[in-house]
DNA sequence: CATCGCATGTAAGCAGTTACATGATTTG
DNA sequence: CAAATCATGTAACTGCTTACATGCGATG
């Protein structure tokens, strides 16, 4: 899973400009992929020069022009390929988890201030998802995307859960 | 959350070689943080350059040689003033949500399969920390670190749990 | 008049991965 | 006798982050 799969996913669907990639990544890919301009522009580059895609530039009076990129039979056959390819086994990294572990000296009032921050976090991933649920529901959504956007409610909702307990243990 | 900051809250507790921060990061905090022996040795260099830790050399027969580190100092507050920084942002990356996302036109086999093998994945990181959950029950474990193991069973009970109602929908 | 939205890109750097290299002892 | 365990390390590479650079129009 590199920034090339994703881009080559997105663009699978529909054509789009690196903003609006990155737009997508920020808003809706969020809860499991991440990507910044700074790796999205420089993979573009690389895909069209390799023939996975193409350009098509749009010049604009007023706004800054843009490049439309498309994917071409080749890039939808790159991708193909990953989708059939194995798994990666997923990370999750969390700083929140490893203060705690090697926290076992703090204050409790610094344990209390650690978990709410974290809740307040998932709460508005939570709530980013849900937002993006009711538009897709609008817009039309495919049964597997359904399955993860689910998959990522049920694992936020877990969490708060779980948060909100320890914290209201802690008192 | 770097390399660093992993290896520092490791040693603050106790002395350990690089083979044993090894086999804690893999065994132990696999949940919610990774590395390899290719940034655990090169970081363990570095830090003993720096002075925030020290190097014991412990010459064994019939075993290779090892270096036991122990935090100094000067690491335990650099370790201090990473524990009051500011929680960076988790991450959570999963090739198996992406491939779902954009697998619309997957056969429902495809689908079937890729949920499967993501149950049993989930299910086996799930037993992973049950072990060390047992085996912490005895060692005796802290407060904190009991909330760490609890957030990471609780967050793959979850999905564990919707895997298996996506799968029974399935059919 | 400041900030947001639209829009694209580069360059330097870094943190970490992958692959390689070595080797004795113990266990199945 | 093969594989696992103990044990350390380097070198090349890669993929991404951070910071920089630009600029107009609309909104508040």
């Amino acid at each position: 899973m590199k920034g090339k799969d994703i881009i080559l996913g997105i663009l699978s669907t529909s054509d789009k400009t690196g903003y609006e990639i990155n737009d997508i990544l920020q808003n809706q890919l969020s809860y499991f992929c991440d990507g910044t301009y700074g790796m999205i522009y420089p993979t573009l580059k690389k895909l069209e020069q390799a023939g996975s895609i193409s350009k098509q530039e749009i010049i604009q009076s007023g706004k800054p022009n843009k490049n439309i990129y498309s994917i071409t039979d080749k890039g939808q056959r790159e991708f193909a390929e990953y989708l059939s390819a194995d798994v990666a086994p997923s990370t999750f990294k969390s700083d929140f988890l490893l203060h705690l572990f090697f926290g076992a000296d703090l204050p409790k009032e610094q344990v209390e201030k650690l978990i709410k921050e974290e809740l307040a976090r998932k709460k508005g991933q939570l709530q980013q998802l849900l937002d993006n649920y009711q538009m897709w529901q609008q817009q039309g959504i495919s049964q597997t995307q359904l399955i993860t956007v689910n998959y990522g409610i049920v694992q936020y909702k877990a969490v708060i859960e779980f948060l909100q307990s320890q914290l209201d243990e802690l008192n």
